[in-house]
RNA sequence: UGCCCGAUAGUAUAAUGGUAGUACGACAGAUUUUGGUUCUGUUUGUCUUGGUUCGAAUCCAGGUCGGGCAACCA
């Protein structure tokens, strides 16, 4: 953060906007809709609002888009607000559409009056059929010239709920022979009789996105209304109600959303995953959702960090989730605490080590901070779980870990030399046997021995047991929304490995929730704040360490 | 076959008529008590064809390719 970056072209503009006093200073808002939670795209968005607000001394509020009661709810407000706030951010005004249906009706009337909106009581097929196509013109409704009197008065029916849905709509009348659909005579009012979850029964019509947004921005004062470039064509009718209203200017502008690689982003399909249990909920740690990486432990900084470096720009992209990737472990490198957990345990045992006796050694918290972040203590004694994959019966090439004859470090304890190991029935090697050189210890080393290999470590007396949470990437290909058929067929079977019994050191017992470790050699992780309940300890696996040794192997 | 928008290394993103740069990735090496971190180096790019200009990624025109638009969704 901090480093200068060029302008992009929204920052131009308000530059620009600012410098010939076209506006003194800048109002942007954050306008989602309550109809599921956010996700990482919806970041870009708001580090794009509030980023701007905060560097030219702006205001930026929060405004639910809330006209369609059918989908909205009050869990899907307080999800969004939560996250915003742990994005970082504070809005100056908390805002609902909904706060402006009196006036939206008001503006409505105006048309009316003006001539400019009619009610029409095609029914919706009848209505996108007399709609035309992008290439052919569309046909008037035979309501199109009804009395300004006529549709007064049905209009008011309408709000005082003599009629059913689809019944009547209220339309513009602007150019059914416009190259733009949403010219050509758009609806501004549709009747849903359905309980709203800020106004309640008050209403039974409700405002049209078109009819609703554009005033919303214009009723507070939104010099730069920000939005994705799905809406650019609906740009001239935005211009058009606020010219015919006569109403503050508020302009529009349009970037593209952002794309990642192995996952999805529209709201839809992430209710879809939800809804049909293909993960856990909004929040699940595999989901793109802000909630989804915050349970698997992303820092607000990684995602703002991520946000700043990917720019707003106005093609289409996808960007690499390695990319996020790397900004989580830049921020965590830095702040996690070091610890040791095995996942997958076997024994060594230290056959020159006294049985019996035990002692207790330092580990540095975090190499990365001053002083190494201070020190917690290690117990060591004859008995070691290590990592069965840090164990070969025969050394490969490029081999640094254990395997007979080899030396290898106990991290922040002794390097120990493979003398042997033995198998069970079934071929498994079920134990390690070593020795180990006792003027070898970590920090008063005087063996002279160098070692290629330092291995992760936890006496068997005192390790403490965890379920710990791996993930991977929630599909095998990189845009499955760009697959043939549905997406969910692409879906990765083995997104989530659970191991129950995962061994941890007795430092981690005292780990708490929002608190970030790195366990050596293995990644970063953090507590799952839903399942960590009674005692019972579970760790998400954030992100994995860069690991070389993996690709040198697929190599071969 | 209508209208709108876009196109710079693998992925993103700069260069605003004057040396095509940066990040991530990849590759190679150094350092390392994490095969992590850090450091050094290498690799790969202006969609195409014309035009304007002393000079074009940038301006203009044609083409190609990609995205969006015909919800009583936002």
């Amino acid at each position: 953060m901090g480093e200068e970056r060029s302008l992009h072209f929204l920052e131009e503009i308000v530059e620009a906007d600012l410098a010939s006093g076209k506006h003194p200073s800048i109002h942007t808002r954050f306008p989602p809709e309550p109809n599921g939670y956010l996700h990482i795209g919806h970041a870009k968005s708001i580090c794009l609002n509030f980023g701007m607000a905060d560097k030219y001394g702006g205001k930026t509020n929060l405004r639910f888009d809330d006209t369609n009661p059918v989908t909205e709810e009050t869990e899907y407000v307080e999800s969004i607000k939560a996250d915003v706030r742990w994005l970082g951010f504070d809005w100056e005004e908390e805002h609902y559409a909904s706060d402006y249906f009196d006036q939206l009706y008001a503006f409505a009337l105006t048309l009316i009056k003006k001539g400019l909106a009619y009610v029409d009581d095609l029914s919706a097929e009848e209505i996108a059929a007399t709609k035309g196509t992008p290439t052919e013109p569309g046909k008037a409704s035979p309501f199109r010239d009804r009395s300004i009197e006529e549709n007064l008065s049905l209009f008011t029916a309408m709000k005082e709920g003599k009629y059913d849905d689809g019944e009547k709509v209220l339309r513009a009348k602007i150019d059914l022979a416009s190259p733009n659909m949403h010219m050509r005579d758009p609806i501004m009012y549709r009747i849903k009789k359905t309980h709203h979850h800020r106004t309640g029964d008050k209403w039974c019509i409700y405002p049209m996105y078109d009819f609703a947004h554009g005033q919303s921005d214009s009723i507070e004062n939104i010099t730069h209304s920000i939005c994705t470039l799905e809406f650019e064509v609906h740009k001239p009718l935005y211009n058009w109600y606020i010219e015919q209203l006569e109403i503050f200017p508020s302009q529009q502008f349009e970037f593209a959303r952002l794309n990642l690689t192995y996952t999805v982003m529209s709201k839809r399909k992430l209710l879809q995953l939800v809804n049909e249990g293909f993960v856990d909920g909004w929040d699940d740690p595999r989901m793109p959702t802000i909630s989804g990486l915050r349970r698997r432990g992303y820092t607000p900084a990684s995602i703002r960090n991520f946000c700043d470096r990917i720019g707003i720009q106005r093609r289409e992209n996808i960007i690499d989730v390695g990319l996020l990737e790397f900004f989580v472990r830049e921020d965590l490198n830095k702040t996690a605490l070091r610890r040791m957990v095995v996942l997958d345990p076997i024994k060594l045992i230290i056959h020159n080590y006294p049985a019996g006796q035990t002692e207790i050694l330092k580990g540095e918290n975090n190499p990365e901070m001053e002083d190494n972040g201070g020190y917690r203590d290690l117990h060591f004694g004859r008995e070691l779980w290590i990592e069965s994959e840090d164990f070969m019966e025969e050394a490969a090439k490029k081999w640094f870990r254990l395997a007979p004859g080899m030396k290898v470090r106990l991290k922040s304890a002794y390097i120990v030399e493979c003398t042997g190991f033995q198998k069970d029935e079934t071929g498994k090697v079920t134990e390690v046997h070593c020795n180990y050189i006792p003027e070898s210890k970590s920090g008063s080393d005087t063996s002279g021995i160098n070692v290629k290999g330092t291995i992760h470590w936890i006496s068997v007396d005192k390790a403490e047991e965890a379920e710990v949470r791996l993930y991977d990437r929630l599909f095998q290909v990189e845009n499955p929304s760009q697959e043939e058929g549905d997406f969910k067929t692409y879906i990765n079977p083995h997104s989530l490995e659970i191991i129950s019994a995962a061994k941890i050191e007795p430092a981690l017992k005292d780990a708490k929730q929002g608190e970030h470790f790195q366990f050596i050699r293995k990644g970063y992780f953090s507590l799952d704040d839903k399942l960590s309940t009674g005692g019972k300890m579970v760790f998400n696996r954030t992100v994995t360490l860069k690991d070389t040794w993996t690709k040198e192997v697929k190599k071969g």
